[in-house]
DNA sequence: GTGAAAGCGCTAACAT
DNA sequence: ATGTTAGCGCTTTCAC
């Protein structure tokens, strides 16, 4: 293995004016210098020891990115986004799949912690745990009241940090305006896991906007599934069944949505015209699906670059408390919604 | 922070001793110190240094996965696989994403690298390179002739490791036989990059197929495009418009036979009757979309367990030549191909 | 069974 | 501008 030191000999200096170039610092080095230190690593094919700088920095250049799985396409594109945002700024991201359950999730927070991550940043950070142990990964974030956190839903109890979401009360109340608009008067709702911030503010946007056009959201049709495709695609089937008291659905994702469109075709509906639906998110397959989906479009690109804006906030001065951040969304009307192609 | 020495001091031992409890060995240890120690681990919270330990040992238990992009479902489904494999064998999984960029792959490789990881799997290691650089990753990996390493597609050249693939070529005489048994004598194919050996071999199953029972390969419509359902979407749009010269389609995808089947329902194509197609990979959105893919099944779950089972072979016994290794796929018939639903 | 101590490769304060 | 050197936290050989 070559060293810094091996590199340091070759170009005839110290070890330290070879950590000097290679980190731009902290001291000046003479260009002719510098200019044989970096044919000296050129030539030796010299590759630093990313353990040894951690330990002896105390801390590694590195985000620890949690997501819930990796099937989902929305959790996918944000975990591409901050990907994209993290490296941009020189940051290495170690990604974690927490499967959706908490004993994993609190597993990569361990370990990204005992590697000296810089900063974590969860999405989905709502697990299930498996009943015997509690939520985990809330347990070892109260405790760890140091490192810089980012969660997009919920940010875990008593941890510091801050809680960035979009936003979603205006954006779920422009959907079901938008439904209403279209003459609907039964609307009904697909809603995803209520331990989630997110759904409970969705939710909140498709009442209020009801109960201002005066219509009883108690007596709407309301069910409630997880963000999958396939359990929504089972659950619609089944709703079909029976007979509808909805002419249109406002639903919590995209994922979801797309799991109501294969059984509304199965079950023989034809979208819009039987059953109108608007979603959430604005994931890619949002424009390939038939019939294309109108959808609150999140801005998942800004969100991954704020995630870590916000990290980097966080390294700067800590500790922080627990704030929040929410980003606007917007409405994209296609043709799920019965507007016209 | 708590180190090891505040464990050792609060436990009455030496730091030696704790090393031995909490790696199990080199050394036996009494039973009573050891509860002792653990007891203070405990007590103080103690999270050991992954970097320092990393240093001191040289190697750490972290596998590199590098994916070329998570929205595809097929590199999802095996990157969680992979993990999943991982992780119950002990060993942490930090996962890069290359965005099919050749550049960012290499990148990827130095940094797992540069943090003293003890393997590396490549899920689709030819990566598009921006013209101005060549194959980086390919050049990195052939001066690293020491990592313990596996690709699925292709081995990187002169790089040693082995090569980690469904058995292509039986899987898609199988899909083109089963399209011939239909009667279809015009069998068209939509194929992958030609750079990847799985498109290869599957382009060489399709052919040698429709050979054997007479028919002029050559003459079939062939169509190429990347691995993504958007891009075939497009490329299907395209070639519906032109007369078309065949009555079915051996697809090699899933996710792109996803993207063919929503441009056809836009064509006001009726599939399988106006068109049949058989793809390969087997994901689980097959067996959602309308009409369901009958498709080439890879054993994804083996191919995951099987790739950290190779690292840990060449942990223990490298170097390595280059090898190949081939896992058996499956047909699964659904209704795309004009079965019977 | 336990302890002392010599590193692992790098950083950065301090000295020159 | 450059060199010397004391750690960073952990592992493991070697003594006891």
């Amino acid at each position: 293995m070559v060293t810094r030191d091996d590199v340091a000999r070759l170009a005839g200096t110290s070890t330290a004016v070879v950590s000097y170039v290679l980190n731009n610092g902290p001291r000046p080095v003479a260009a002719a210098t510098r200019r044989r230190v970096l044919q000296a690593v050129e030539e030796l094919g010299y590759r630093p020891n990313a353990a040894a700088r951690a330990l002896s920095r105390r801390h590694d250049d590195v985000i620890g990115l949690i997501v819930p799985n990796f099937d989902n396409p929305y959790f996918a594109a944000l975990g591409t986004a901050i990907e994209g945002a993290a490296t941009a700024k020189g940051f290495t991201v170690i990604l974690g799949n927490a499967r959706h359950e908490d004993d994993r999730q609190a597993a990569y927070v361990e370990t990204f912690l005992s590697r000296q991550c810089s900063g974590l940043i969860l999405v989905g950070a709502a697990q299930e745990s498996d009943g015997r142990n509690g939520p985990r990964t809330n347990a070892l974030l109260k405790r760890e009241q140091g490192v810089p956190l980012v969660s997009f839903d919920p940010l875990p109890n008593g941890a510091r940090g801050t809680l960035l979401t979009p936003d979603n009360v205006p954006g779920a109340a422009a959907a079901v305006e938008h439904l209403l608009g279209h003459g609907h008067t039964r609307v009904g709702m697909l809603a995803g896991p209520q331990k989630f911030k997110a759904v409970q503010e969705r939710e909140r946007g498709w009442r209020e906007t009801l109960e201002n056009a005066e219509i009883d959201a108690a007596s709407q049709t309301v069910v409630r599934c997880r963000f999958d495709r396939y359990e929504a695609f089972d659950l619609t089937e089944r709703l079909l069944r029976s007979p509808r008291q909805f002419t249109a659905l406002f639903i919590h994702t995209d994922e979801q949505a797309i799991g109501v469109i294969h059984a509304a075709r199965a079950a023989g509906l034809t979208l819009p015209q039987d059953l109108a639906i608007v979603s959430f998110d604005g994931i890619r397959e949002a424009g390939l699906i038939t019939p294309q989906l109108t959808t609150v479009q999140q801005p998942i690109t800004q969100l991954g670059a704020r995630a870590v804006d916000l990290i980097q906030k966080q390294i700067a001065r800590r500790p922080t408390n627990r704030t929040t951040e929410r980003l606007t969304c917007e409405l994209v009307t296609r043709t799920s919604c019965g507007c016209p192609g």
